[in-house]
DNA sequence: CTATGGCACGGATT
DNA sequence: AATCCGTGCCATAG
């Protein structure tokens, strides 16, 4: 929005204009809009007009953020591999954030960010009352989406009914992810299987296997199991299958899948994030367009009103006059660097991860921000802080942490996984070493087992065998 | 003896 | 300065 500006008047001079610009660097743009608004409520030098101009071509733009002539695959023929377009925040207004702060307790980042996403889908389906319930449930969560108290715990602390609590909970079970909030893997897996049920044919007698097996099942003791439920061996085996393929224990676990057939695009909105990414055509050399969300719309300028003002104010009244345009213009370099340090950050990254970005998690390059920070030219810690609480919405429509890009094990992982979803037999850990290492990922075989944790893939004498 | 998980250390990140 | 992540060492299970 502000790069119509040009980039060479942008210099650090002060620093307090450094240190304002890490602070607003560092903030997402749902911050960023409140900052700016309380800027523009408290200094009247500044000035928001309702314009603004295309930040490739200079066009002024009339309806809408998206440029009428740069956007247009015209420009296909040109060799930046990226393009830039500055988007004021098409997604929605501010109005559910409030509603968010309110029930939202202070846990850890992963399971805040799953408990808001769950939230917003069951709050219209829960009585006003039973809100309450619901967030307590929700922000007691673990990583892998269960509950982490006791249902009676819940109505003792909360002094309701445990009936009621036992309806919230129903209603979060069957949002997405399927089973979320269960008090077991058990459960989870009892209502997905339930939920599935509607849609397609499952094994007979899946839920009894489910809910007296899971012992048995963990270990593949598939015959032991059939004896004691008194079953075929073929056909707990068809359900080991149905349960590996179609169901997961672990509900908040993200590896379930990249594709969710059933949910259309809107359900995948985890949150607003803070930069899309998408490809300007659907052939495969197609250049990335690259938007930075910008929460407002219009221009932001020093009000030329306020500068011819100042020669006509009395003295009493000049010196804070002054003060309010020296801060305005600050601030307005400010918000300017920082879209301009995030503007080439982001060149470097899509440059780097175009792999990642087009093909999935398998490509994605381990880059350091320390690195990142070298070819910038910039500090290491203004890396940090503009890639911290920032999300990123890939050409497939999901949106993942800014940090991703700079996972260092992501791309090993997924490797492992294909490898052992490939498997012909279970493979152990020092074989999986091997194997990685065949595949250029160096890693001690101690890590295998943690990669293994973290994708919730169980050691090789409990798989199951090709 | 082999395969894994727990604990702790060192370097990177914040 | 505090925290996270990969890794080495050791105890334990099979």
């Amino acid at each position: 929005m502000f790069q119509h500006l040009p980039v060479h008047t942008i210099r650090p001079l002060t620093t307090a204009h450094l240190a304002q610009t890490m602070t607003l660097l560092s903030l997402t743009s749902g911050e960023l809009q409140q900052q700016i608004e309380a800027e523009l409520a408290s200094n009247p030098a500044l000035e928001l007009v309702d314009e603004i101009r295309c930040p490739t071509c200079r066009r002024l733009l009339r309806n809408g953020g998206v440029c009428p002539v740069c956007s247009r695959p015209s420009l296909k023929s040109e060799d930046d591999p990226i393009v830039f377009v500055s988007t004021r925040d098409v997604v929605s207004g501010f109005g559910d954030v409030e509603e968010k702060d309110d029930y939202e307790d202070t846990g850890s980042a992963s399971t805040e960010d799953l408990a808001t996403y769950v939230f917003r889908q069951v709050a219209p389906d829960v009585s006003v009352e039973d809100r309450g319930i619901a967030a307590f449930l929700l922000t007691h969560l673990d990583e892998d989406g269960l509950l982490t108290v006791s249902l009676e715990e819940v109505a003792a602390y909360l002094h309701v009914p445990l009936t009621r609590v036992f309806g919230v909970q129903k209603i979060i079970q069957r949002a997405d992810p399927l089973g979320v909030g269960s008090c077991s893997t058990t459960e989870a897996l009892l209502v997905q299987v339930d939920v599935l049920r509607e849609s397609r044919h499952v094994p007979e007698n899946l839920e009894r296997v489910i809910r007296d097996g899971m012992d048995y099942l963990s270990r593949r003791q598939y015959h032991e199991l059939a004896k004691s439920l008194g079953m075929a061996d073929e056909a707990v085996r068809e359900c080991a299958r149905f349960i590996a393929e179609n169901l997961n224990p672990f509900p908040g676990r993200s590896s379930w899948g990249d594709i969710r057939e059933p949910s259309g695009p809107q359900t995948q909105i985890f949150y607003r994030p803070d930069i899309i990414i998408s490809r300007l055509t659907g052939e495969p050399d197609s250049q990335l367009v690259v938007e930075i969300l910008f929460p407002l719309w219009g221009t932001l300028r020093v009000n030329p009103l306020f500068k011819q003002a100042i020669r006509q104010a009395e003295d009493e009244n000049k010196e804070s006059m002054k003060e309010d345009l020296e801060r305005a213009s600050l601030f307005i370099k400010c918000l300017q660097q920082r879209n301009h340090t995030m503007q080439r950050l982001m060149a470097q990254i899509a440059t780097l991860q175009r792999d990642f970005i087009l093909y999935g998690e398998k490509y994605l390059r381990p880059i350091t921000r320390a690195y990142l920070a070298k070819v910038l030219g910039v500090h290491e810690s203004t890396i940090s802080r503009a890639v911290a609480n920032k999300s990123v919405q890939l050409p497939n429509r999901k949106i993942i942490p800014l940090a991703d890009f700079f996972d260092r094990s992501l791309s090993a992982r997924m490797v492992l996984k294909e490898i052992i979803h490939q498997e012909a037999r279970p493979l152990s850990d020092s074989e999986l070493v091997q194997l990685l290492a065949e595949r250029g990922y160096e890693v001690a075989r101690r890590t295998v087992a943690k990669y293994r944790a973290m994708e919730g893939i169980l050691p090789a004498n409990l798989r199951r065998t090709g």
